[in-house]
RNA sequence: GAUCUCGUAGCUCAGCUGGUAGAGCACUUGACUUUUAAUCAAGGGGUCCUGGGUUCGAGUCCCAGCGGGAUCACCA
């Protein structure tokens, strides 16, 4: 009875879904069929031993000419490859592919008399004229050799399947003036199936190549310093360490709310209590807010903290890991085209406060002005004030009305108003202002630091602060964290703090204009 | 969240003031032993994003929805 149900609906199932199956697609279930059918193997188990690649073939290949005129190869003369087939063109009873391997592209020269040296040609006239399909993973043995029109081809002696595609790719063409064909741009399209973008646009695997440089450089520049990389909570009871809005979700067995973590600030300065003299963590941040060009709700942060520091010594240090950065990523170099601008990472940086910036791009010294007339210069700005803003708000405002686009090249930002900083220490000299700066590339901000706030009294305070504000209807305002106090109220060093949105600093060194450019898999609405 | 804009074959796109849905590539069949977006000949392929409305008639005009992109607001 149940088998009965389950074999009819799978007949329905089937029947349904060949109904919706574009021609191509009928065809290739088909050609994968005729293919058993023949007694071969379209997925077989074993594993297939590739001994070049087709970029460093088509570099390296070396001939000679003999003495009766004849070329002959003198590398690759025995090779082992496999890859994607991106073309094919027959030409009677030779057949020219192209097929695509993790380095690139190569020709392949079949001839069917070597394919099929018997009466039986079925291997060349059936399984590879007819059956393959464009996108079908193949492995080939042969040699190198170059054709009348210079090609570096694979003379191809065996031929085997690795894997049947029975879905048409959108292979893109180029012809010889370079004019691109049926290129698969639709940014929707190549978000959501990132794994076809990357098959026939392999040019963006360049951009996740060098986001993996970053990051590794990053590692050894903090493991070479004897920093250890360590892991925090995701899922977090408070909310702590930044101003956003969280994701919430809920913990069946404790059957309580839990937080995708906004920031790890709390719980890397925890570790610095409990001994460690540097501390950092390379992961995903969520935030629960709008998504555009830069910012997807999953974002990955780096956080650092190193004990007996202060944040002039983080300025010096973040120049010198930014350039050991963007080296190991640009191969040698500091300079990056980034849209119109050339970027050089190379230190050090220009330093300028933020009261400072605003006099240098406005001329006035809000350093001065009291509330009542820093709420008048917003308005001679056309910037529209909240009433719940207080002073600290509105320069922040004012400076990235007036400043913050000038600064095009890594430029430290130094030195804030109190209100909006509660986890940074006091300045040792200019009172209502911060020890804070914050990186700004080409006109956005990359970094921010802190000397951090080790003094538990000063720090309960500004946490009650945050829940002022928070009664005042900021939503985003800091929740005051208990534990994290009492971590403090036992003694915290000294310490530096830093926090570097790394798909921003990945965005710079590719010159992307986008985040999704930079993930693998961006956010996307789902579809349906 | 607001404004603008786009959605047509597997891919890239055309489709006029409303009148039987098109091209190139891909696919199918055939020819071709150094081709290269191969070429040549023939052929098949559509929920025109979805749902309403106006009209004798809608891919086209109107409304709503879904999805994308751009700009803006908040944020890193």
């Amino acid at each position: 009875m149940f088998l009965t149900s389950y074999l009819l609906f799978l007949h329905i199932d089937k029947k349904q879904t060949m109904q919706q199956l574009s021609e191509q697609e009928i065809v290739r279930r088909e050609n994968l069929q005729k293919i058993r059918d023949l007694g071969i193997d379209p997925y077989p188990p074993e594993q297939f031993d590739v001994t070049a690649f087709a970029a460093d073939i088509a570099a390296n290949f070396e001939e000679e000419v003999l003495e009766d005129g004849k070329k002959q190869g003198l590398n690759y003369q025995e090779v082992s490859l496999a890859g994607r087939v991106m073309a094919s063109r027959e030409a009677g009873k030779a057949l020219f592919m192209n097929i695509q391997d993790s380095s690139g592209r190569i020709q392949l020269y079949l001839r069917r008399e070597e394919i099929c040296p018997g009466e039986d040609t079925t291997l060349f006239d059936v399984v590879i004229k007819k059956l393959l399909d464009l996108g079908d993973f193949v492995g080939v043995k042969g040699f190198a050799f170059r054709t009348r029109t210079g090609e570096v081809t694979i003379h191809v002696k065996e031929f085997v399947f690795l894997s049947k595609s029975i879905r048409p790719l959108p292979i893109v063409k180029r012809d010889a003036e370079g004019n691109v064909f049926d290129a698969f741009t639709d940014p929707e399209q190549r978000y959501r199936m990132r794994y076809v973008d990357l098959t026939v646009n392999p040019q963006y695997k360049d951009i996740f190549i060098k986001r993996s440089k970053l990051l590794a450089a990053m590692r050894r520049y903090f493991d070479n310093q004897g920093w250890l990389e360590v892991e925090t909570p995701i899922l977090q009871p408070i909310h702590g360490g930044a101003a956003a809005r969280p994701f919430e979700t809920h913990h069946n067995t404790l059957d309580m709310p839990l937080y995708l973590r906004i920031a790890n600030e709390l719980y890397l300065k925890r570790l610095i209590v409990g001994g460690f003299d540097g501390v950092y963590e390379i992961g995903k941040m969520f935030r629960n807010e709008g998504m555009d060009r830069t910012h997807n709700p999953e974002f990955t942060s780096m956080e650092i903290y190193v004990a007996y520091k202060d944040y002039h010594w983080m300025m010096a240090m973040v120049e010198e890991c930014l350039e050991y950065v963007a080296k190991a990523v640009l191969d040698g170099a500091t300079e990056v085209q980034f849209g119109d601008h050339v970027i050089n990472f190379a230190g050090p940086y220009e330093r300028i406060s933020i009261l400072g910036g605003i006099q240098k791009y406005t001329g006035k010294d809000v350093a001065a002005m009291d509330e009542a007339q820093l709420r008048q210069f917003c308005k001679e700005l056309h910037i529209e004030t909240e009433d719940n803003w207080g002073r600290g708000k509105m320069i922040d405002e004012i400076f990235g009305e007036t400043v913050e686009r000038h600064l095009i090249q890594p430029t430290y930002v130094i030195d804030y108003p109190i209100e909006m900083t509660p986890l940074a220490k006091k300045h040792r000299t200019h009172p209502g202002l911060v020890e804070r700066f914050e990186l700004y590339v080409n006109g956005k901000e990359i970094a921010n630091a802190y000397t951090e706030l080790n003094d538990p009294i000063d720090q309960r305070e500004r946490f009650e602060d945050q829940m002022k504000l928070r009664e005042r209807g900021d939503e985003d305002a800091m929740a005051l964290d208990e534990d994290f106090l009492r971590s403090l109220e036992y003694g915290m060093p000294p310490t530096s703090g830093l926090g570097i949105g790394i798909d921003r600093l990945a965005m710079m060194l590719t010159n992307q204009q986008a985040i999704q450019e930079v993930l693998f898999f961006p956010q996307m609405r789902p579809k349906q």
